[in-house]
Parts: structure tokens; C-alpha cells; sequence
RNA sequence: GGAGAGGUGACCGAGCGGCCGAAGGUGCAGCACUGGAAAUGCUGUGUAUAAGAAAUUGUACCGAGGGUUCGAAUCCCUCCCUCUCCGCCA
């Protein structure tokens, strides 16, 4: 949620940067809604408050009250003073939700150096690091190398829990939790205090991340009668850890790696580069997450990044680092960078599958979480700055290292990091 | 799941329906005392929001949401959470 100050101060900015972003054209009317019901509220709210001041008055003055006669009198003004102000109030809250929903819709303001437009091309490559191997034989994509070693099966995820929903097996499920390993250590190593998270979460906290729980585009599942979502990622999770908490600014940054399953329904994403493992209802995911100063997250989004890299670096696969365009960024997000990887199996002849990224978004979740810090000697709080990371999203991790390490005889080749976690060097063999 | 107890400020802990944004203590900050420190004493010490240059003042907040009342931290209802005991269970 953008601060609402901000949005009346900078109406023009903000609609900007809402048609940069090419969020739908209801959106730049969320904000003129925004700025009539503003006006609105506070007319109300004045009068409330007044009515109210006149209440407190007349309460506190007719405990003191001895004389009968005028005691009623006060009494019979404060009756008065009742109805009209539950009234009033009524007409406030109702403003006031209104306000904030249609604020809440209106995403996040964008880095300057974010490239502006939309699609692949505003998209802007950073960089390209490692080379692409090439094969001398015909590469396979992950389906194959799955079916062939019995390390994935999608037709029983779908017998079972339906398309979208696979089993992994035999070596598969050792690689996963390998990665799971890998990262955890090394980002525990690096500073960040590991944590595993529940895989629900209250209605509440997603809206808070920005997640939309309700409507029917919805990406997450909800759990019936409850308030409770699936997550779709631990930043869900990480980020409402310490919701409602004012911190000490000496505590900054603080620095977590989460570990959940994932969860997405996907809506509206069919058709897209869905092959295989690539785009799941379920997988798990290793997850930086960062609490910092407005001054320390621009230097510790770059953290993030130098961490994602360093983990891709590791696992020896070739990708890139891209910048992400206003119009992909997510609601949240003032500024993305994604890792694609390079997958061998990616349509035909290979190329760069998106793999983790990261966000630095600001203020902008923790105004609706309620995450604040104070600094010593000074009064007041300010709202903390939330990054998020993914360390390893599993799936497409694993996509990534069985295209990329596949042999001539079929079998997989365990990345060097992984070896002493796996306790082998080839996936796939018959035991 | 059953029975009971409880949720108050950074923390502990009082609180008769009006004088309670809330005693007292701890912690923290400043000042005094000291060669310096400890101990001691004094003073101060929530958040948000509106008005104001500021001092200050108004409003809201005692787990959450409703209700009773002229008036609720205090009474009633619902929900959430924590603790103890019993049952069940990975």
C-alpha cells in the first residue's frame, strides 16, 4: 500500500507511473477515487471527532453532576450525542475501508533506473554469465530425463491431486533436498537466521504482501471455512513474521531464509511455457526475505542478487540477469531483478527460463503489515523497508541441472556442491 | 476434543463503571552527588492521527469484534491467542 499522503501529494506521479507499469486503465480511477473519498473522510472524521470531544464532555461532567434536575439534562444530551454520532461513524468506516481498498489496488511506485515499458524487449539484460555447453548429442528437455530415469511422474500427480501435481522420485528427491540443503547452508553462513514456515497463512497477511486471496483471478488457493490461504511463496510467511512490531533500528537489517511449499492455482496461465516441472500447483522453495532502513535496501537488494548469482555460479549453470521492465514488475515491487536459467530443453534448441528473482518493495508491505523501527534518540517510527529473494525455487532448479548435466547415456551428473550432500556423483543409475 | 485460568505500556504488575492513557516497580534517558564509578536522589520516558511555528490541545488505542450505559480497561456476548489438567494422536 502506497502511503496515502504520498498518493494526494503526487496524484500526476502516480497516475505515471500506474500507465508505466500498464496496470488496467480501472486502476488510474482507483486514484481519483482515492483522492474524492479523502476529502470526503476527513469532513466526516472532523465532525465525528467533534461529536465525540462533546460526548466525553458531557460523560465526564455528569459523574460530577450532584443537582438531579441538570444531571438528566446531561444525561438526555449525551443519549442524543449517541445516535448521532454511531451514525456518523458508520459513514466513516465505510469510507474508510473504501479508501483503503482502492488504495491497496494501486501498486507501488518504480525505481528510476527500472527500464520502462512492457514484454521481453523493455526488459533489459544485465548480464550473461557462464557459457551454454554444447551437446554432442541431441539434448533432452526434463520430461524425458524424468520419465526415462523414473525420477518424475506427472501422470500419477495427476491421478492423485490432479494436472499440475507430479511425484518425484528415486534421485529426483534426493537432488531436492540437496538443493533444500545447499542453499539453506550457505545463506545460514552468509547471515541470514534460517526459518521453516507454515505453508497457511491468514487471509490478512496476503493481502498485506500484496497477495489478492479473493476474486476469481486468484492465484492462491484458500482453505474452506477459514481465513487461512495456501501460500504461494514463504515471503508470505517471512514477511508477516513480524507483522505489527516496531523494531530498533540497531537490529537492521535483519536478514532470513525461509524454506516452504508453494502453492498456486495458476489461473489464467494456461498456454503459457508450462511445460513439465516449469509451471506447478506445488513445489518448495528456499527464500531470502530482509527487513531493512529505507537507507539500507537498495545496497541490500544488490545482497540478494550477489546471493541468487553465487548459488547459480555454484551449481555451475549458465544464466542471466535481467532488470525487470515497469510493466512486469509485481504490485509490491520497486524494483525486480530475475535470474533465467539456461535450459537446454527449453523449447527447441535451448534458451533462458526464468529460475529466481528478486524485489525490493519498499515501504510499500510493511505500511499495510505494520512493520516500523525506531532509532535511538529519535522520536516517532518509520516503516522498515521488506526485500524478498528466492534462493532456490526447487522445480525449476531442478529442471535446470537435469538439461543441463545430462550425459550421452541418459544418466544426470551431480553437480560438484552437491556431491558431498547427495553422496554420489550420477543420477539415475539402476542400484 | 473436554475442564479450568488468563490476555493491560519495552518488560513485570495494579486497576471500585465516571477523577484511567492507565498506580507501583524494572528497564531506559537526562540531571544531581563522585576524582571516576557503584549506590542514592530528582526529572522524564507509548503509538497513530488532526490543528498549531511551537508550547500545547482534540480524537483513537488496555487481545479482536460486537453489545449494555449519559459514561467501559472495568459489565454482557462472539471470536482469537496463551497457560494448566484430562483425553486423543504423528
Amino acid at each position: 500500500m502506497l502511503d496515502l499522503k504520498y498518493v494526494l501529494a503526487n496524484v500526476e506521479l502516480v497516475k505515471q507511473n500506474c500507465r508505466d507499469r500498464h496496470v488496467s486503465p480501472e486502476i488510474l480511477e482507483e486514484i481519483d477515487h482515492v483522492v474524492r473519498l479523502d476529502g470526503e473522510y476527513r469532513i466526516v472524521l472532523r465532525d465525528v471527532e467533534e461529536l465525540r470531544r462533546r460526548q466525553n464532555e458531557v460523560a465526564q461532567s455528569t459523574g460530577k453532576e450532584k443537582d438531579p434536575a441538570k444531571r438528566s439534562e446531561l444525561v438526555t444530551e449525551g443519549k442524543g450525542l449517541k445516535t448521532t454520532a454511531s451514525e456518523k461513524e458508520e459513514t466513516l468506516r465505510a469510507l474508510e475501508a473504501e479508501l483503503k481498498d482502492r488504495l491497496g489496488r494501486v501498486p507501488n511506485m518504480t525505481h528510476p533506473d527500472a527500464p520502462v515499458g512492457s514484454g521481453d524487449d523493455a526488459n533489459v539484460e544485465l548480464r550473461i554469465v557462464g557459457t551454454p555447453r554444447t551437446f554432442s548429442f541431441k539434448p533432452k528437455d526434463h520430461l524425458e530425463i524424468g520419465r526415462a530415469l523414473d525420477l518424475i511422474d506427472f501422470e500419477t500427480g495427476g491421478k492423485v491431486s490432479g494436472s499440475g501435481f507430479y511425484f518425484l522420485k528415486n534421485d529426483a528427491v534426493m537432488l531436492d533436498l540437496a538443493l533444500q540443503q545447499f542453499a539453506m547452508q550457505k545463506l545460514a553462513r552468509a547471515g541470514f537466521t534460517p526459518v521453516i514456515t507454515p505453508d497457511l497463512a491468514r487471509i490478512q497477511i496476503l493481502e498485506g504482501i500484496g497477495f489478492n486471496p479473493r476474486g476469481n483471478e486468484t492465484q492462491v488457493y484458500s482453505v474452506e471455512n477459514t481465513d487461512l490461504c495456501l501460500v504461494g511463496t514463504a515471503e508470505i510467511t517471512l514477511g508477516g513474521m513480524l507483522a505489527d512490531t516496531v523494531l530498533e533500528e540497531k537490529d537492521l537489517p535483519r536478514r532470513f531464509v525461509g524454506l516452504s511449499h508453494c502453492f498456486r492455482t495458476e489461473a489464467g496461465a494456461a498456454g503459457r511455457a508450462s511445460k513439465g516441472l516449469y509451471r506447478v500447483h506445488q513445489f518448495t522453495k528456499v527464500e531470502m526475505f530482509a527487513f531493512t532502513t529505507p537507507e539500507q535496501s537498495g545496497p541490500l537488494h544488490l545482497e540478494l542478487l550477489k546471493m541468487e548469482e553465487e548459488i547459480f555460479q555454484e551449481l555451475g549453470i549458465p544464466y542471466r540477469v535481467i532488470d525487470t521492465c515497469t510493466a512486469d514488475l509485481g504490485g509490491p515491487a520497486y524494483r525486480k531483478f530475475d535470474l533465467e536459467a539456461w535450459m537446454p530443453g527449453f523449447f527447441d534448441g535451448g534458451g533462458f527460463g526464468e529460475v529466481t528473482s528478486t524485489s525490493d518493495c519498499g515501504d510499500y508491505q510493511a505500511r499495510r503489515l505494520n512493520i516500523r523501527y525506531k532509532s535511538e534518540g529519535q522520536k516517532g517510527t518509520r516503516f522498515v523497508h521488506t526485500l524478498n529473494g528466492t534462493a532456490v525455487a526447487l522445480s525449476r532448479a531442478i529442471i535446470a541441472i537435469l538439461e543441463n548435466y545430462q550425459r550421452e547415456d541418459g544418466l544426470v551428473d551431480v553437480p560438484a556442491v552437491l556431491v558431498p550432500i547427495m553422496g554420489k556423483t550420477v543420477m539415475g543409475a539402476k542400484a
